[in-house]
DNA sequence: TTTTGTATGATAGACATACAATCTGTCTGA
DNA sequence: TCAGACAGATTGTATGTCTATCATACAAAA
């Protein structure tokens, strides 16, 4: 049977458990919860006014994602990433990125090209008037993971960097980054344009690599 | 003060709940539990003589690393891993292990080389006598992965391994696939051996690949 | 003063129970 | 035949209870 997709029904009622962790996951990537904060299960009960049952399941939801560390018996706190955890993670994302530059300049359709133009410009808009790229050029990586064709990839992909975010206010307050990060972009954009995937693989995996690398210098060591 | 590691103490008793988790995980792994075989919680909780909320937050996490698929109102069942899906997390697999392979060959320690070399050992010593050579294969990787300096990434491509591991019987029924492998794990051993990062990156994707490959040619499209 | 012992409060871990919500069949009656 | 009612099974959520563990404070002893 035909079932266009247009006509699918998208599940109404989503588990309260699931709300709850999104709310707690977009807290920690909005750093409205910083690393090291406790996350006590009767507050969250009271805060949110779901039973305990769901908070704790949520939590963890949470551990396994690596968003927040339970230690037994002394509860769950938002996950600090250390020095050296960061390092790792972005050596892991400049693979996992510049797999997905690569099969996005392979296998984008037009559709998802001129999405990820579109972002592209909407990051360059918001440089030129001064205002922060964040939101922006998470849309454009956004976008780009979409057109990878490669679901595993984007969720892993999203993962790692949700883990890293609460790192992100560190990057941006390195002077010059901004600019550089600029440059970096055009370079993806411009290996894409091209269809050429060895090109893009190398300019997402940099792009990566080079954010990892100011963070270390601006990490407390 | 001065404190010697060896008095550290233990935790000697891990959480009823992640003793859940790992018996899941485990039976999964080893195909006691097959793909979309349902997880019915009751039937949970009397085999392993746990309450019902400690069934409830380990098939939480377990639904959080991909392991099992729970949707609502209707349970929870041990994830199916489909043909396009299989493929792209080898796509993935081949990028990280090809990773872990370049990060051992350029960084390892002699130990930890020389418990490779072992690994490596066993498994071309099993191989030899005709036994199934899955277990040791596992055990060379795992030493590859620790030996990477990079738990992060070793935490991933574990969980990626696990998550295609429901497949694996598929992969060894293929003729002739073994006598193949067996050469690319030389081929691995080769470059590490060398200290030649490029190689052994190459080589660990390429295995993976391979593999994925003749997997494809397996399943059921 | 420093160390050791003890009390206490806060919190998580685990369990049992209850009930609501939802799904899946089966049966019924037009 | 088939729509709709119905019952059974299972999950979703809430709640109360008890215990284990940890943090802290403070008293007692050396």
């Amino acid at each position: 049977m035909a079932t266009p997709d247009g006509l699918r029904v998208t599940r109404v009622s989503a588990p309260i458990r699931s709300q709850v962790v999104d709310n707690i996951r977009q807290a920690i990537i909005d750093r409205r919860l910083l690393p090291g904060e406790r996350l006590v299960e009767r507050e969250l009960v009271e805060s949110m006014g779901v039973s305990r049952t769901s908070v704790r399941e949520a939590l963890r939801e949470l551990a396994a994602e690596g968003l927040v560390h339970t230690v037994p018996n002394r509860g769950t706190v938002v996950a600090n990433v250390s020095r050296e955890q960061a390092m790792q993670l972005y050596r892991v994302r400049a693979t996992l990125e510049g797999l997905a530059g690569q099969l996005f300049a392979e296998t984008a359709s037009p559709a998802q090209r001129r999405a990820l133009k579109k972002a592209y410009d909407a990051v360059v808009a918001t440089y030129s008037k001064g205002n922060s790229v964040v939101e922006v050029k998470d849309r454009f990586f956004d976008v780009l993971l979409d057109g990878t064709g490669n679901d595993s990839l984007a969720a892993i992909a999203r993962s790692l960097h949700a883990r890293v975010s609460v790192l992100r206010a560190l990057t941006l307050s390195v002077p010059g980054r901004v600019d550089h990060s600029m440059r970096e972009l055009g370079d993806i954009m411009a290996a894409i344009d091209a269809s050429d995937g060895d090109a893009a693989r190398r300019a997402c995996a940099h792009h990566v690599e080079e954010a990892g690398r100011v963070l270390s210098l601006a990490l407390p060591s």
